[in-house]
DNA sequence: TTGCTGTATTTTATAAATAAAAAACAGTTG
DNA sequence: CAACTGTTTTTTATTTATAAAATACAGCAA
């Protein structure tokens, strides 16, 4: 099972190279030098090389000194097939974990081992623990020297601290905003997301699970408005702690979702119209009512 | 040289043993069980066994079934030397690192390999790797795959929102200890506080350098009475670029400790004088006399 | 010079092997 | 059956080996 030790870098090359030559070449024409093919695919130049040769072998291209002449068009078998390219084994490894996160088989309090992660998912232990040490930051997970991982358990003070936190920054997001010059494409942009919330809220019926769209959107939209990586890296948080506790109580997500939309509403209005402290007074209970049904749901 | 294999478990086991022996039994008792024995010093069952097979074998118990009897009190040669053990890797890692990094050995935009600080640091890639997986989160590094790790450039903006952060965070930390009830033993440590930064600010000239000391004490006072992990983990953060900066230019440290002394003693004071709007702006004009002499170091 | 090629060296990513430690299992005894 | 011991199985920590890719070096030609 050596496959995650294949050339991937080189086949993809390969593979790029084709369509390069497919698109921007005719046969006789000749390719450029290794460099500018390097820095062109930020790839290094021993892999330009290696992926050249191969077309040599391919009788694609024949090479002399400096100068690489195109003798044949390559058809789709010359291709490698990357379907079959497993993702990148950090991928893997989050995709499972988070699959079994979803899937309620890793509760808070519950232990769980490197090696049968990597096993599970298909990856090295390596991997495992560059992803664990990764996501730690999210304080969900821990461990002792020597010892396995362990689910956090969530208790209420940390969702109070996360919140507010999460209070502090929205209020200065909003205060932010509310300073943008009139003319600043940004209200535009809130009235759109005004609107994408209104139709929304009329189908609520049926698209209920379309909100933590909007949601997000709503929050990149502040974020762009006024960027700041610390309050970006914590959202992540905050968005992961979510999707963490609600993937598995669905069963209250219409009305969580209808109540949230509705609150959205009120928020986002209020800013329209330029009036701060009614849009603060409405951040504020959504906010509130965000932090309770999380509580709800999690402590239960 | 496979010191970093050797069973350092168990070596720390056998001396804590030993230490504890010499304090609680006399020859003649008899110890307490395996499991209790692990529970109490935090080991596996394992590891105690393997301990107490080693204390048989230096003839100090003998062990019959479920009994361990104490036959000779130990004495110092029967201790590991544990002072050649090096620490744990990720503290060598570390250490290493920050001396790299407080010597101007690596500046932003530098380039550096996993396997160069393995060497240097006499430690393996693992550790490395995962030191600076940990450490990425400062922001100060970054790296792309199959490619170095870089040392960020320091830009204009990175120190503005650092400092938007800690604007929020610390003017939310003193509206909470403003709150507090008359009798918080709190208020008696910041009045101990003020009265360190009083004598300090007296032998100025020959302890500026305790400066630090103080600043990291009034943080955590402010964090003691209203905790919350992710200001916490912010401050590391603060604190460890503060650091990082000023390491290599202690030119104007003296002038800069100066005033800063006597902003904590001005927004201290107006706090023990329950003076919110005061000690606001007192703690608005020390944060940014702080980012800017940041920035005047950090951008020359 | 500059920009290139060919070759050699270094470094990262990954696997595989192994020692140390932890955890699980199976009896035994009071 | 509860608490223990002796034994076995797993798991983590660490080292070593190696393929893939990146980087550095040396020399050549315009």
């Amino acid at each position: 099972m050596l496959v995650s030790r294949k050339n991937f870098v080189f086949q993809k090359l390969v593979n790029t190279l084709l369509e390069h030559i497919i698109k921007n070449y005719k046969v006789d024409d000749s390719l450029p030098s290794d460099v500018v093919l390097a820095n062109q695919f930020s790839v290094s130049r021993t892999t330009v090389r290696k992926a050249v040769e191969y077309l040599e072998e391919l009788d694609i291209l024949v090479k002399s000194g400096a100068t690489k002449t195109l003798i044949a068009m390559p058809n789709s078998e010359h291709f490698f097939d990357v379907s079959k390219q497993s993702k990148p084994k950090e991928k893997l490894v989050e995709e499972y974990f988070l699959t079994l996160i979803q899937h309620g088989k890793l509760k808070p309090g519950d232990k769980f081992s490197e090696l049968e992660l990597a096993r599970q998912s298909d990856t090295s232990t390596v991997a495992v623990r560059e992803f664990l040490i990764r996501f730690s930051r999210f304080g969900l997970i821990e461990k002792n020297p020597r010892s396995q991982w362990k689910m956090k358990k969530f208790d209420e003070a940390f969702v109070d601290q996360l919140y507010e936190i999460r209070h502090l920054f929205e209020m200065h997001s909003l205060s932010n905003f509310i300073q943008l010059p009139e003319d600043s494409e940004y209200w535009q942009q809130l009235n759109d997301l005004f609107i994408e919330h209104k139709n929304l809220s009329l189908k609520m019926e049926t698209c209920y699970d379309d909100f933590p769209r909007l949601d997000q959107k709503l929050h990149g939209l502040l974020q762009r408005a006024h960027p700041n990586q610390f309050v970006n890296e914590f959202y992540d948080i905050i968005s992961f702690v979510f999707h963490y506790h609600y993937q598995w109580d669905r069963s209250a997500e219409r009305e969580r979702n209808t109540l949230a939309v509705q609150e959205h509403l009120d928020f986002i209005g209020k800013m329209l119209m330029k009036d701060y402290r009614g849009a603060a007074v409405a951040l504020e209970r959504h906010l509130n009512t965000a932090k309770q049904s999380l509580k709800d749901t999690a402590m239960l």
